[in-house]
DNA sequence: CTGTCGTGAGAAAAGGGTTTCTCACGGGAT
DNA sequence: ATCCCGTGAGAAACCCTTTTCTCACGACAG
């Protein structure tokens, strides 16, 4: 049986069909006002008989809010994006708020486009996203009529951030790898410029402790070649762990130490970085990397503008969200419970 | 400076401003209605000295439509939605219209919620899309109230549908690896059961003819390496290039090759397939592959959608739009104009 | 001079809900 | 019997624009 694309049906038809005003139906079914519960359930089954549903438009308008909020982001390449998005929509969706995604390619023009085209669709508020967390937005976002929430990116100092803390993830991954009995733990990652990384540096540094090394470079597979290179061409010792600055690198190191003949998790412990399932679970062996739960991170944004939308008071600053190990077998040990 | 968030200035303050009625300056800042040109600039500068913006609510509500448009994908992992979606942005941003994206993970009940919210908020149209070609989402997209657009999934037969040319693709680089000179060319691929899998061997086989050959496999680096295990223990003359379906067999068929000895492009020439740049360029040698085109097919599912909208009618079908080769240096040859 | 017509511009309705205000009614207290 | 008050429910205002309808006015033709 085929449905013909009907009028919609309004609040009008629905207090007609339950017999009370539109007044009382509009009550009824916001569960406000005062009648009885007997009118009430009337105009609820009458409502949901007719497949009656508010128009979003009419209903926003009063109540000045969309039903709405407006992702702003950079990465092109979706990769921090994405996961985190989904978290935000999946933390909305049952409060029935949708999500604007918005790509603005690091182009204020573009940006300030965007921004103007949620703030006139009257977004309940704004979650500023990135591929960087140390880099802001080419977009000011600063005394807007909505909430701004900061997720994996850089905000204002007393704007409301969430970012995951590259630290404790830093320190689980070499904790992990001394509880394997590794004892010379060395350090590839990406270029020092990044906050990020000298906050991975810094954490493994102090948990290393003697003997730490850190190798900067860059953000790709062929660097983890050319670290392994560098390492494996110097005299003496050589490390039985390398923990990397993200996957790309990991998968290169991984890749380079195969290609030596050395053995993996037999000789050599690996850890990544990032969980990039696409590079992490096609590395040989699978790669055990750090998961930065930007999905749970998507939820607490979401969570958190909403929250601010309604007109709770967050304390502002920067809210650092754990990471968490992911184990494959470049380490050997098995999966923590 | 810092300005405060001040009262949003409504229509009422630009009238007021130029000293005329709201309905003249409704009609001013829209072009319609008739009125002297000296009114006409007047009212409008005075909305842009008093930055005024419409609100797109009441808009919305009178005029019937948010400016607004869906994108529906079970493609998690962004692969595909991202650049579709990027396309899809870029195309609408300069009509004002803004993109709701909503991944539902192939949970119907979740699509469902999703798409009655999108209704709710009066969307002007909905662009279903996908991670195959050939799957339809879980979620009954006909006789809505709204047009609709399928790109890169399957709709229904009526239904106006947009898909890259796989044959199409798969025939640029056939023809690629015969302008070089390759005579003995392999097909791997992935799984028989997907139909761009047919679609691309088809038009291989008919593009190679006598010698053809097609290995059916899985989507992973994995594969590749079977694969080519596979050919190269086998007597007789080996293959001079492999055509891969996917660009993750590719990788794993070049990293099997080098690892065999054998020189890329020296003595095989590899084609990938998706373009898929973290995969393609980290490769050794980066691989040249065929890409979809996304972006542009979602621009193309864009403004089909916006036009349909509007009232056009678009004749329903499948469109196929043409891939692209992208030469990098896994085959010889150099980039064409 | 009067009737007609085109033009510029405003009044008011419309769009579909929510919210405030008002009111009628009935029960309990005085 | 009268007064007060709590309760259920509806009328109307409101949100902000767009759009239709109406009207006043001046020019021009008869």
């Amino acid at each position: 049986m085929s449905v013909l694309p009907t009028k919609r049906v309004r609040i009008y038809d629905v207090a007609q069909a339950a017999g009370v005003s539109v007044a009382t139906a509009s009550k009824a079914l916001n569960d406000t006002g005062r009648m009885t519960e007997e009118t009430r359930s009337r105009v609820k089954e009458a409502a949901s008989s007719l497949g009656f549903r508010p128009n979003a438009m009419a209903r926003g308008l009063i109540q000045r809010r969309s039903f709405t909020v407006g992702v702003l982001t950079n990465d092109t390449y979706g990769r921090f994006t994405l996961p985190l998005m989904a978290g935000v929509s999946e933390a909305l969706v049952d409060q029935g708020v949708s999500v604007f995604l918005c790509a603005i390619e690091d182009d204020p023009a573009l940006a300030k486009i965007h921004v103007d085209a949620m703030l006139d669709k009257q977004v309940d508020g704004i979650i500023a996203s990135g591929k960087r967390i140390d880099r802001q937005l080419p977009v000011d976002l600063t005394n807007l009529s909505v909430p701004v929430v900061y997720a994996f990116t850089k905000g204002p100092d007393d704007a409301v951030s969430l970012v995951s803390d590259d630290a404790e993830g830093s320190r689980e991954a070499v904790e992990w790898l001394k509880g394997l009995g590794r004892r010379r733990i060395v350090h590839v990652t990406g270029p020092k410029t990044f906050a990020s990384v000298e906050e991975r540096a810094g954490a493994y540094r102090a948990s290393v402790g003697d003997g730490a090394r850190v190798l900067y470079g860059t953000w790709s597979e062929q660097w983890g070649h050319e670290a392994v290179a560098q390492i494996w061409g110097e005299d003496g010792d050589k490390p039985d762990a390398i923990f990397c600055g993200n996957d790309q690198i990991a998968r290169g190191v991984v890749d380079a130490l195969r290609e030596r003949g050395v053995s993996i998790p037999g000789d050599v412990s690996v850890v990544g970085f990032d969980n990039w399932e696409i590079v992490a679970a096609a590395t040989r062996p699978p790669l055990t990397t750090i998961d930065m739960n930007l999905k749970e991170l998507g939820r607490e944004a979401g969570r958190l503008v909403l929250a601010l939308a309604a007109g709770a008071t967050v304390e502002p600053g920067i809210r650092k969200l754990p990471c968490q190990l992911v184990v494959r077998q470049s380490c050997g040990g098995m999966p923590r419970s």
